[in-house]
Parts: structure tokens; sequence; C-alpha cells
DNA sequence: AAAATTTATTAGGCTTGCTTAAAATAGATT
DNA sequence: AATCTATTTTAAGCAAGCCTAATAAATTTT
């Protein structure tokens, strides 16, 4: 069965926010849709009735199997074009979600596993973000918010929660990259920023905003080891 | 400006229609579009106050210069991504069409002139037929219907007309591809067939319905030059 | 040239995905 | 528990792109 690009961004919108909320509300899924909560309601009606979400009025709305199968095959499409964006044709990282936008509702299922296929079969797409496999499964990222950190702690950059050029534009500022180390230097309790050390010995100050949105893998610090073995 | 899949899809096939016809009637694009006329007759008017083409009632129609500019945009789109799909991807010409359909309304031109450097700048697309540039040039192709042919005339294969799967069928059963080298034997006046002959020096008949959907470039023949230099 | 036929257009209606405005429900406050 | 407020749904309507049926124009036949 094929579904519209409408349809499809509202699944993955579904998807993406109930991985943090569990069950998700009109209202949020009109801000990541940018459209008003009546338009949502109707397509929810819509994709119920196609059985790809669980919906009660005034409930909230959470993807059924079949929706989720679905929600993850386009995300597995777009990280897949991402990577060939970024790593065939040349364009930097944050230039290439709009385009994976598009390229994300190409419908042959054989194109996809092809590319794939040329591709490598990479892990994670340029943000850092796992890429399904055809069969749906996700390597589970162990990745933490860099926010979460306590002080001392080397980690490396693994991904970025925001897509927008917004962030990406101060990430290029501060020279952050997937698969930079840091180390958290201090913690201010009063705006909740960081200073960090980045490999060059430099030292900056990241908010709140910026380590929240900062995935990282932490290292096992070989300075200094803790208790546990 | 933007324009949807549709749109795009009424512009290239007035455009691939003109190329033989002149000027279109709406009954030929109702049949190219798989619709009905009546459908035609709609779109036809909303694209005319786009001033993307010239149209009268009752008398057909005919692309503006900007509506060929961008038929012409979607064409090479779609051939450089049907080269892509074949060279990089290894699917066989014939089961490339489809996918090019849908590929072809991704809108970055920064993704497409990216893709045809990455690609190498090729002329033709898998079935032989030329890829525009980005000014939109596209190289005239000198070839003709094998059915014009006179007999003991050799030619290679340049591209094919029709793109179903049933004459790539055909073709794949025949051996046929771009770049085979024919020499025509005998033409029967009686149905308009041919017998040409293949490099392993076997022969075979072709209808007049596949020979006139055979393009070729004639080859200056080595065993008898005529009396034209 | 009138009649018949083919071709094209108009009229009215459907679905999808969206909108605004009004009404209903849920959750919070007192 | 009653009221207020925020959230969500319903109602009505619009544009795009398609449909069928009816009508009009052009072309061919007689």
């Amino acid at each position: 069965m094929k579904y519209s690009a409408s349809k499809e961004n509202y699944l993955k919108a579904v998807f993406h926010l109930q991985q943090a909320q569990g069950t998700v509300s009109t209202n949020a899924l009109a801000a990541a849709m940018q459209t008003r909560a009546a338009s949502v309601t109707d397509m929810l009606k819509k994709l119920k009735s196609q059985k790809l979400l669980q919906y009660e009025r005034y409930k909230g709305v959470k993807l059924t199997a079949e929706g989720k199968r679905l929600a993850i095959h386009i995300v597995r499409k777009h990280r897949l074009w991402e990577y060939f964006l970024v790593d065939k044709l040349g364009f930097g990282w944050e230039e290439v979600h709009e385009m994976a936008e598009e390229l994300e509702h190409i419908s042959s299922k054989k194109l996809i596993d092809r590319l794939e296929e040329y591709l490598g079969f990479p892990d994670t797409d340029p943000h850092g973000d796992p890429i399904p496999d055809n069969q749906g499964r996700m390597r589970v990222s162990k990745a933490v918010q860099l926010q979460e950190l306590p002080v001392r702690t080397t980690c490396i950059i693994s991904h970025v929660g925001d897509q927008s050029a917004e962030i990406m534009e101060l990430l290029n500022h501060l020279r952050l990259t997937i698969g930079t180390r840091l180390e958290v230097k201090r913690k201010f309790s009063f705006d909740q920023s960081l200073e960090v050390m980045l490999p060059d010995e430099s030292l900056i100050t990241i908010s709140q905003h910026l380590s929240s949105n900062l995935f990282v893998k932490p290292e096992k610090n070989l300075a200094l080891s803790g208790p546990e073995s």
C-alpha cells in the first residue's frame, strides 16, 4: 500500500515525538508539522481508519505496529539519502536535510536497498543518527545529552538532536562536528551553561539550549578511572 | 517558482508530443497522461494563466519559452537519475523508467548539478536519449529511424523511441541494446519488415512497428563506399 | 450546405489536505 | 464543586486535481 507524502510526514513526526513523550498530543504534532490543530485532528482520523495509529478524541495518539514499521522505513530512507548526499555528492551535513525530506518519499523499496548496498551499509547518517536496516532494526544509540555529563568527563559528539539550519550555523562556528572529542570542564548552575575543552585545548562555553541538543558517547576516562572497574 | 509534480508531468508530455506534432491536441495529451480530456482542459487553463504555454480553446497547445525551459529541465533530471540508477546502482536499463518518474520531481537544482558532475557529465541516458546540460542545451542526435535506412547500410542503435516495458522485453529477447551494430539486409514491402544482421552474423526479422522505434546512427559503410566521398 | 461525427469544453461533484471560527472537553484554580 | 483556561474537536469552506455527463465547436461525410 502506498501513502501520500503528507501521511508519511505525519507518521514520521508521531514516531519522533513518541520517542520522547510516549503518547503525542495534537498541539505537539501541529507544531512539528507547522500546521493547525484542526488539520491534525482531520489527519489523525484518516490514519486511524487505516490502522496506522491508535487515537481517541482528546487522548493523544500512538503508532500501531504497522504505523511504526512504516515510520521507521521512512526514517531509513531519509538517512540513507542524507548519507549519499554527503558521502557521494560532497554536500555539507548541514545542507542535506531539506533535500532528504523530498527524497524520503521516493517509493521503490528495491532502490533504497540497492542504495544502501552502494553506500556500504552505513551505520549512522551524517548527523550521527542510526540508520535502520531493511528489517527496520535500528542499532540503539547509547548516547546521552552532553548536558547530563559530570565535570571532567571526556566524550565524543555522536549526534545532534535538532536538525535546523540555525543549530548548524552555530556548530560550524564553534567548530563542533560529529566525532569531535570534548572534555567537560565546568558547569554553571546559574544558567546551566557548560565550559568544555576542544582537542586543541581551547575552551568554549555552551548554553543549556545547545548542550541539551548535543548527544555524546561517554569515553572511558583514562585520566581518572572511577571506583567502578 | 515551484510547480506541482502533476504540472511538471503535463509540461513534459507537451514537450515530447510537440517534438513530433508541432502543436498538441487535448486528446493526445489525455492519452499521454492517462487521464480524461476534461481534466486536460482544466489543467491547460491553469498552465496558460502561469504563462507556461500558449492555448486557445479548440486550437491545441504549444509551450512558451519558459514552459519549454522547465520541461527540458525535467527531462534533464529524469535522464540523469536514470543514468545514476543504471551506472551506479546496477539496475537494468529497462527497470529504471518508473523510478526516474518519481526522482525527476526532486526540486533542488544544486543536487542535480552535483549529480551530473558525480556521474561524469554523461551525454546520453541508458536509452540513448541525449541529456540536456544545465543551460538546457541538448546535443542534437543525428539518429534516424532504422526503418528509413536503405538495404546494405550498417548502423549502430543509438536510442529507443518507446520506453515501455513491452519493447524492453522484446529487445532483450532479440539481444538488441544501445550500441549494437546492425546491417540492413532486406526490406519487405509487404509489411515493411526488415531483415538485419547482428555482429555474430545471425539474421533476425524486425517488424515495422519495432523498426520505427529504433533510432540508429548510420555508420560509414567500409565494405562498399558509395559515389559520394 | 446540411447532417453526422469527432473533438473539446463547460458544469457540477468528489477527495485530499489545508484553513478559520465556534463549540466541546479536560485540566487547573479557587 | 464551580469556574476558568487551555486543549482539542467540529463545522464550514477553499484550492488542486481528478471524475462523469451534458453541451458546444470543429471537421468530415453525404
